[in-house]
DNA sequence: GCAATCACTGAATGACTGTTCACTCATTAC
DNA sequence: GTAATGAGTGAACAGTCATTCAGTGATTGC
């Protein structure tokens, strides 16, 4: 329906390509169904509602994910891969020192791209209910270790030997989902703004020697 | 069905008492609604799987509550005032400093009443769902800032002249919003006690002064 | 140009759900 | 005792939904 017709000129240009490659279909699925479970939440989300808004007919999620839990499954993939990629962007750069990969990956949960009220509603969506949360937490827990564990091995070189990392790294990302929780219930007041300078706060009263007091703002 | 009849045609003394006082029969059916919604999330929340579990039939609902809407409704009220009650009890005792009450206020929100598995599901499946949360925030708004006045107020008590006290309680809360939102996903690591502890340090951290360093193993 | 293939459609199907209401029966008033 | 009351029942109903599949039409291979 939309768009990425076949090029051949020489062919009638009138029609509308109808079929498109598969990735092109999937992703278009899939970001129909985020948006629709945004706006309705899970339980409103149907297959009428999401093929409805992708331009398409109720067959094609069948054909291209076999079943709506697969459609839902792959579009928190999808979520994660986000966030993932998010995060490991920042760590890469090598010129960064521990205390400042520190702050970046933790600010990186505010990225407009992952921190807006559409995503983090999704993100809710699939939390609250119980019959889909050992379904989010399969998904989940493995890009949630793998960034714990960045997390850990960063405080390791901020805190004094003997330091819980373990438990420092969680309170981090304790303090983020909060945010985010916030964000969501009361986004007029929890802004990405306002949840980066709480979130700023927090770190200078952790890590005091590195960023604590006006440092801070000298890092953001 | 399953009634408690026991179908002698004339014997008096051992046909269960059918009918019951209001007030017994509404919170039957909001206790198996919350049993219920832990279980299987609000879209799988029937008013069949209700009215089953609480051993009643299906027409009991609109008896007492007129729909599931609201019954959803009231199991959200019941449900915000047992929190309440919870840290209410603990500012009523006049003996306590401020610092001591902001301690308790914030740790009663671990209390075993209002944080287990089955009541932490229950509040993140409301939350959860775009299409109730207007619902959640205008059932839970007066009750949060409530709250976060009395917080608010204690703080101004603790910290220096033209700190952000509304910035301050905000964190508070959202850091233990943090901590409910972990208990429900990992709640091996994230035990009650584990969670006191991290609010322990937390507030340790935020409040050098008063529960910093040994201080707060005192207080709990 | 023609047949085969493939992407896609959407009405039909069957399963499930909230609500209703005619009915049962325990309790109460007299 | 008898009648009146009203709490409680559950089959029936109307609506919704995910899934299916026979069919349409675009594209490709030859």
């Amino acid at each position: 329906m939309n768009t990425r017709t076949a090029a051949k000129p020489r062919s009638k240009p009138k029609t509308k390509r109808r079929t498109a490659p598969k990735e092109v279909r999937r992703l278009q699925l899939i970001e129909a169904t985020i948006a629709c479970i945004a706006e309705r939440g899970i339980s409103g989300t149907t297959m009428a509602a999401v093929t409805g808004r992708a331009g398409l007919s109720m067959g094609i999620v069948s054909l291209h994910f076999d079943s709506k839990d697969n459609l839902l499954n792959a579009t928190l993939t999808h979520l994660s891969q986000e966030v993932r990629r998010t995060w490991v962007n920042v760590v890469q750069d090598d010129t960064m020192k521990p205390a400042q990969k520190l702050w970046a990956v933790a600010m990186s949960s505010f990225d407009p791209r992952i921190f807006n009220p559409t995503t983090i509603a999704v993100w809710f969506a699939y939390f609250g209910e119980a019959r889909y949360r050992a379904f989010y937490r399969r998904i989940v827990e493995s890009f949630d270790d793998e960034r714990s564990d960045v997390f850990e091995e960063l405080c390791e070189h901020l805190v004094p030997e003997g330091t819980d990392t373990l438990a420092l790294t969680n309170s981090i990302e304790t303090f983020g989902d909060g945010l985010w929780l916030n964000a969501i219930l009361y986004p007029e007041e929890f802004t990405r703004e306002y949840c980066m300078i709480q979130m700023a706060t927090y770190l200078a009263a952790m890590f005091p020697d590195h960023f604590g007091d006006n440092r801070a703002k000298t890092v953001i």
